[in-house]
DNA sequence: CTGAAAGCGCTTACAG
DNA sequence: CTGAAAGCGCTTACAG
């Protein structure tokens, strides 16, 4: 396969002035450079980015590390990352780490202690001390998007906000018997997505003089139809003491609940007013009202921002967005309505 | 950071020792291995990709070229090729392709011609002669997973039998009235995913002598839920001469015909029987009846074969179970029942 | 079983 | 603006 000898040999110029006139920042005459070119394309030459990366340092390729694939919101920012990625000429290697176990050691100690990877973005994944530790040593800059790592930058929209504008849109439309629905772990963590939104939604409910105990019920489900479905069914089985709103964490939540409430005959939004968080492809089709978010745009957001830093290094002034949180935004349709009286 | 000469001192042996005991093939004293070992542990030190590529030629690194990475079908075989890859000790360089245009050019003539990967695995994505060609050039291995592309080695489903199953099953139950909600494209070209189940299907209708003519409808939409949403409400528009089952390309266009018959009060499987091809992980929570197939074991056998191919060279026996398709079930829930009458 | 040496394909000071 | 030379961090014949 050419090599840039080969280029340079038939350009006429040294391998020093072939690097240069295709790569190098050096500066090359006009017309060298063109006939350097010339010589590149027309036998097929690309540079090897091991041999470059060698000697640069620097591999072009950030490292992806991502509890699942499957599931709008992950789906969505990788599709983002990997867009804006691509258009600055960089590679995503992407790794799983949905095993937690050995696996996801493995992942850490090896895959990404190797010098294959200029940095990482960790999405919707907690980073323990050691993981983050093990990255530092490496000197691998770690961008969070929507999980949490002591002392690395994080990109997010505000959960707890977002889990008290839907609880606050449902309590301005006179509800009074909330329920919650929430992902898997809220209880455990409240620096962590489904946490905060619950605490917003217990926040929300605080403020207007609703006691979340005899009078707001909160469970928690696995973040996905079927697992919003079961809980809703749940939450609707005692007619007597039943909910007249629902917040659900997310928007695949928010659709179990809806065909719950349908397979119980409880009408939308008649009886029963629903509320979902994320903004899914879906939702218009549901005709859901929710919090919007969007992933692909933090996506985009969280290679901006870490292609920055890996510019100016680890620079005075790292972050210069940082605390500001994601954009979100109530949109309201036909799933939510008046409190019945 | 520690470079193997820092463990070959560590450990009192030479370089090349210190290789041989952490990766080459050569023969070392069981001793000296060990004390090679923990030398490299004491220091952390981990291989570098680049420098050991550029002397091998091998980067272990495969290439995902895959138009999206949301929707199920892609989601599950992504993380099904990425544990395999993982488990063998290989990374996973992700190409979106979903633009087309200049983009899908720029990842065939300059990503994936640089020596960063080993091989590709197409996901879902039909390769020109181009493309192929430029692939070919750099010798990286090709697999097409649910794509074409010409003379390289293939895996799948039978689309076209896993279509004339589904229309098979509604036609045992006696439906003499049926449609087909298909892929877009799927009139273009039998070649393709959508293209081969809608041929099974007419194939099927045929075959039991219900000329595909009068009686059966066939109706193109995007893979979606709402796709199949809106091209449902405008096959059952017509009271009149509404079929009495559906056999829908995708699970996803499944749900979405559901979703049409409820909300124009068309009892299923009372009025309307629907089947799905995909085994989504939403179907049984629909009571979908669907043509099951696996597609994270399907990444799985794509990285398993690809590998072989990889260690093997271009041996004479390139594909030992090329042309056997890829298994398929069909799962009858309650979204099937007789014709009524 | 082990070591000295060459070389993979680049880029980058260093001279000129 | 251009070239000769060193070197990035490994692996792999080649000897011994």
């Amino acid at each position: 396969m050419a090599a840039i000898g080969d280029v340079a040999r038939l350009a006429g110029v040294s391998k020093s002035t072939a690097s240069r006139a295709l790569s190098g920042g050096g500066h090359v005459a006009e017309e060298t450079r063109l006939r350097v070119e010339r010589a590149a394309a027309e036998i097929g030459y690309v540079v090897s980015p091991a041999a470059a990366s060698l000697v640069t340092g620097r591999t072009k390729n950030i490292g992806v590390v991502i509890p699942f694939v499957n599931g709008w919101f992950f789906g969505e920012v990788l599709e983002g990352i990997e867009r804006a990625l691509l258009a600055a000429g960089y590679d995503l290697t992407l790794y799983n780490v949905a095993g937690g176990g050995e696996d996801r050691a493995r992942v850490f100690d090896y895959f990404l202690a190797r010098r294959r990877v200029d940095a990482v973005i960790a999405v919707g994944v907690d980073l323990d001390a050691h993981e983050v530790a093990s990255l530092e040593r490496r000197e691998k800059p770690v961008l969070c998007l929507g999980g949490y790592a002591e002392g690395t930058p994080r990109i997010s929209i505000d959960d707890v906000a977002a889990g008290r504008l839907a609880a606050d849109h449902l309590i301005q439309l006179g509800h009074t018997r909330l329920a919650h629905v929430g992902g898997t772990g809220a209880a455990r963590s409240v620096r962590s997505v489904p946490g905060g939104r619950r605490r917003g939604f217990l926040e929300a409910l605080s403020s207007a003089g609703l006691a979340p105990g005899g009078r707001a019920t909160v469970v928690e489900a696995e973040m996905t139809m079927p697992g919003g479905l079961a809980a809703t069914l749940q939450l609707l089985g005692h007619p007597g003491r039943r909910p007249t709103g629902i917040v659900a964490a997310s928007d695949e939540l928010a659709f179990g609940a809806l065909r719950a409430a349908e397979r119980l005959g409880v009408a939308v939004p008649g009886e029963l007013s629903v509320i979902g968080i994320d903004g899914h492809e879906y939702a218009e089709m549901f005709g859901l009202t929710t919090v919007e978010q969007y992933p692909a745009e933090q996506g985009r957001i969280a290679v901006d921002t870490l292609l920055r830093l890996l510019a100016e290094g680890p620079a005075d002034d790292p972050l210069p967005d940082s605390g500001a949180p994601l954009p979100t935004r109530l949109v309201v349709r036909s799933t939510t309505a008046r409190a019945p009286r």
